[in-house]
DNA sequence: ATCGTTCATCGTAAATATACGATAGGTTAA
DNA sequence: TTAACCTATCGTATATTTACGATGAACGAT
């Protein structure tokens, strides 16, 4: 693409579309669904849920864990994840400020 | 990326998905942003508040239209673009089903 | 120390996204 | 009709994402 210039936007703007990128996959969508309803979070049981390799899985877990929408915490030879509510909360109110005041046209 | 998967998943974290691939440039947060603060929505407008060209811009805007996150309607020589509220609203309730409800690990 | 388990990273191939110039299509004005 | 304008699309180059097998690193148990 030639060179990106997505530098030359605002913190915010970028950092709103770096957290939506990470929620711009099914398989990160359903990772986050999982941890919202298991109280265990080793990457074994994620990976014995999804259609994917176990490797595929790890960088999708990388991806949503860069933007700090989950946590990782190692657990003698497995890692725990879990999901960060704080800046899922944090990106949904940012989503607040993109609703039109005036009706559609 | 040999053969996608995406379509292994259900539809609805197929489309949240989608949604938030529409989000995922900083450019189109600051569309749907310029839209939301302008009673104008031409996209000339937009494109001179823009670092991208004609061409690009016009492709993020379809990028918009093409999940139902803007309409846009053909105004003589210009056409005009405003943000569908009801599909924002949407996706921003969508997220609420990913909060956790067990605290971080 | 060796083995089996669990997960991350590396290397790589293929799909998709990004960006732009050029061009086409449609509209108004002259 | 011609000219000028606005926007969408095409063609294309490059960057990034997706997916997997293979390998590596860390741990617990034998």
């Amino acid at each position: 693409m030639a060179v990106s210039k997505k530098t030359e936007f605002t913190q915010e703007d970028i950092w709103l579309a770096d957290v939506a990128k990470a929620l711009s996959h099914p398989a990160r969508i359903r990772i986050l669904k999982i941890l919202n309803n298991m109280s265990s979070c080793m990457v074994g049981n994620i990976v014995d849920q999804l259609p994917l390799a176990q490797a595929t899985v790890s960088q999708h877990l990388k991806e949503l864990k860069r933007v700090g929408l989950i946590n990782g915490e190692i657990d003698g030879p497995k890692t725990c994840y879990c999901v960060n509510n704080k800046n899922l909360i944090k990106a949904k109110n940012a989503l607040d400020k993109l609703y039109s005041k005036i009706g559609c046209c």
